[in-house]
RNA sequence: GCCCGGGUGGUGUAGCGGCCUAUCAUUGAGCCCUGUCGAGGCUCGGACUCGGGUUCAAAUCCCGACCUGGGCGCCA
């Protein structure tokens, strides 16, 4: 598992402790030539090696006990014989509560009995932080919990195996997007979360103190980056929080979620499409060549290219067929998405929605019709991300907002970039919790955020 | 926000008017056991969300609050 944290960059870590005296304090002697457990195989067999990691496992047999260590990157077994060790350290080390955290220096032994082939016969362990009893939940997964529990106790939640995959295919997939865009010439940016006012309309916005005035976190970067696209940025894209104060109370909404954004110059809605699809498929090939994909159950493909492209008349049409009735101009519900989904049974695009449910910088398809270059980026169970070709032109981009309801003087900043200069242009938003639990098919999008916000969570 | 479920030891559960001094598993404490890998065996400890009500009797029925699971709406 070579993407996790180097040795390198780890021993760089603890030598600047060393250098600091910064453990002098109750002062636990220093971890010297720490090794993972997937560092350690038989071939070390008669060398001397240090571990460190929490205790996940006691087995006492009486005569022989088992202590399995738990790092980063695996597992490793900590074999006692009784009347061969030390008294002292036998005892120690059969008290020793469950996730505390200890270092053990050793002797690696090849034993065929043993799961890994070779076991750690110690010489020394030192308890660097003794957990409390009882534990909040089971690390070890036998006994299952309740995500409401796991999230109550997340920091325990995370040492288990399935939800440290989780995380760990998280980075990847923010490392393979930043990849993707990189190659691409993109430039990354970073727009202000704090805001004036209403954005986009359409949601509710989380209202914040800001000094004398009232402000608001940002319900998405929309804005800024069509700026940027003014400033000639050309290419950009964000991958950035965004705030929503809906009262949603659902498996697939949170009010703090992580966008990424994408918006490019002198282009049309087909090519961010193009680009969109690309990037699913090369996070997809990413995410297949993680190597415990298995421990999480999943039998992933990469989707083939290009995706399958309905207009929204024909999801009507689609949909009326199959018994679901949707007025032209209604926008999906979600239980038309879930049955397009079981007809279509793969990703697809949704295009030419009707003008009257998308923003108002969506561009018109024709002059006078009520189309717009706008499109849905839909997994079978979730849609996953929403573009379109944006309106360039000031004039119409002014009418639009104002037929909307909207205040043209609050758009002031926004409007004043499409009087000098604006190229015509196109984006999307693809939300990156939704595209994780699409893909590891977990139904629960609190289960892919660290520490979720919901309508009723706060802390941790 | 609406509709429908549910809150029982640390965790996951059984019980759904009197058989409850509340089941089982796991965890915890202790004991036995020299090859575990969901180790095994024995002993012990630990719980009915809160507040009202109905009833001779409430974990069990009713009402309210809080929390929670699912569906829908809104939304990405």
């Amino acid at each position: 598992m070579s993407f996790y944290v180097s040795s390198f960059v780890l021993d760089l870590a603890i030598n600047t402790k060393n250098k600091n005296d910064i453990m002098n304090m109750q002062s636990p002697s220093p971890i010297r030539n720490r090794k993972y457990a997937t560092e350690i195989t038989v071939a070390n067999d008669g060398e001397h090696v240090s571990i460190a990691g929490w205790v996940h496992e006691k087995r006492d047999l009486g005569g022989v006990f088992f202590l399995i260590v738990r790092d980063l990157r695996g597992y490793s077994q900590v074999t006692l014989h009784k009347g061969k060790v030390e008294k002292e350290l036998f005892e120690h080390v059969k008290r020793v509560p469950r996730e505390s955290v200890v270092a053990i220096e050793g002797k690696v032994k090849s034993e065929p009995k043993a799961p890994l082939g070779y076991e750690i016969i110690p010489e020394r362990m030192e308890v660097l932080s003794e957990a409390s009893q009882v534990l909040p939940l089971d690390t070890t997964e036998k006994v299952g919990a309740e995500l409401d529990t796991r999230l109550d106790a997340r920091f325990m939640d995370l040492r288990t195996e399935r939800t440290k995959h989780v995380f760990v295919i998280r980075s990847r997939v923010l490392k393979a997007i930043r990849h993707f865009f990189d190659a691409k010439g993109f430039i990354e940016i970073n727009t202000p979360k704090i805001v004036s006012a209403a954005t986009e309309g359409g949601t509710a916005l989380i209202p914040i103190s800001y000094f004398e005035r009232e402000a608001f976190l940002n319900q998405s970067p929309q804005l800024y980056k069509q700026m940027l696209m003014g400033a000639g940025f050309d290419r950009v894209y964000e991958i950035a929080p965004i705030f929503r104060a809906e009262e949603h109370d659902t498996t697939k909404h949170l009010n703090e979620a992580t966008s990424v954004d994408v918006e490019v110059a002198f282009v049309s809605d087909k090519e961010v499409m193009a680009i969109l699809e690309e990037l699913i498929a090369f996070v997809y090939s990413k995410v297949m060549d993680y190597p415990d994909l298995g421990k999480l159950n999943l039998k992933l493909e990469v989707p083939k290219l290009p995706f399958r492209r309905i207009t929204y008349d024909e999801a009507i049409k689609l949909l009326s067929e199959a018994g679901e009735e949707i007025e032209w101009g209604e926008d999906l519900s979600t239980s038309a998405e879930h049955t397009l989904g079981r007809i279509i049974d793969e990703l697809y695009f949704i295009t030419d929605w009707p003008c009257a449910i998308k923003p108002f910088y969506a561009q018109p398809a024709t002059k006078g019709k009520s189309i717009c270059n706008a499109f849905d980026l839909m997994h079978p169970k979730v849609e996953l991300a929403s573009g379109s070709q944006r309106v360039h032109s000031y004039e119409l981009l002014k009418r639009n907002i104002e037929s909307k309801g909207l205040s043209a003087d609050s758009f002031e900043y926004y409007l004043d970039t499409f009087r000098f200069g604006m190229p015509p242009h196109a984006g999307w938003g693809l939300g990156v919790e939704r595209l994780l639990m699409s893909m590891l098919e977990i139904n629960n999008i609190r289960e892919v955020v660290l520490f979720p916000r919901d309508r009723r969570r706060l802390a941790p």
